[in-house]
DNA sequence: ATAAACTCTACTGAACAGATAGGGTTATCT
DNA sequence: AGATAACCCTATCTGTTCAGTAGAGTTTAT
């Protein structure tokens, strides 16, 4: 997986959404203003985020964006996911169990593959929005237990026949 | 990291050759074929391996490419690096470093990156193309020693004040 | 010599990244 | 009601990267 320069904005933007949650709506200028963001590109990643219902928007004037969810209920895989893509160094997971199985050849190397998106998982599906804003309200808890429907698991996916990973 | 088709392209040639190890050199055409790559482009890449003395050629008739050495000390981070850049799903470990100690505002979020890469360097830094191939030379012992002078390694580098981080 | 191979530079078409532009819609405030 | 402040949305643009092709040059085996 690789973080673009937007998904980065992404990130940004909603970490500062974060330290502000629950103070009411926020303009896309602010936030770019404060983030050191393009505004008209930053626009369109919010209407992005925001049809992904990971945000919400007030119109009109007076208007801005807020969060849907606490920060510590947003995970940073969302958001991620959502901008850059599968978490998964080549392909998605789903496509590389499928070539697990059916290539023969080089099961191996996208076995290895697949372990280093469940590396890459297991972190940022496990890092919420209030992990990392130096917090006023955010609970400096890590951690967040596994959540069915995000997409896709971290979880173990042994292959039928598989000769090796030792011990691992 | 983001793994491109060129990069499995590399991959997929580097086990063909894995697998013919000590058995004479392979002509491009060969390894195009039965890896069923495009065989000009893979023209190039073995060019880059060589380059990078990972390969090397035997020129003019009955010639081909063959390892440098074994595949049991060729890590997938080598040839992963020289295609594709960086683990590092943003920048590399040392713009991440840097970015930890500098950018306050962010560092938490940078850290998380940094994390990211360091787990996805463990797994391809440990592992070799002899524990990739089917195998017939290949002894099936994962977990190469971490080796100075790859590049980067995967050491703690726990920064400064850091906070968040409780057990991990 | 000839043919079989690698060597190397150049090129190309499509897709993607990173923006920018501007008119449309909705809400607030006087 | 009207002006203004915001978000909404589609289009466009420029430069780069990706994936691949082409072809002339060089080296070696036979």
């Amino acid at each position: 997986m690789k973080i673009s320069q937007k998904g980065l904005y992404a990130l940004q933007a909603m970490m500062m959404l974060a330290r502000h949650y629950n103070q009411g709506a926020i303009r896309i200028r602010d936030i770019a203003y404060e983030e050191v963001l393009p505004e008209k590109f930053l626009e369109l990643i919010l209407l992005e985020l925001k049809n992904a219902r990971i945000v919400e928007s007030v119109r009109g004037a007076k208007g801005g964006y807020q969060l849907r969810r606490p920060p510590s209920e947003i995970r940073l895989s969302e958001i991620i996911r959502l901008i850059d893509g599968p978490l998964a160094p080549f392909g998605d997971a789903e496509q590389l169990r499928s070539l697990i199985d059916r290539d023969l050849e080089h099961r191996a190397l996208y076995q290895v593959f697949l372990e280093v998106r469940n590396a890459a998982a297991k972190i940022l599906e496990h890092t919420s929005l209030a992990d990392i804003v130096g917090g006023n309200l955010a609970k400096p808890r890590k951690r967040l237990r596994p959540k069915k429907s995000d997409g896709a698991s971290v979880l173990p996916m042994v292959i039928s026949g598989g000769g090796r990973k030792g011990k691992e």
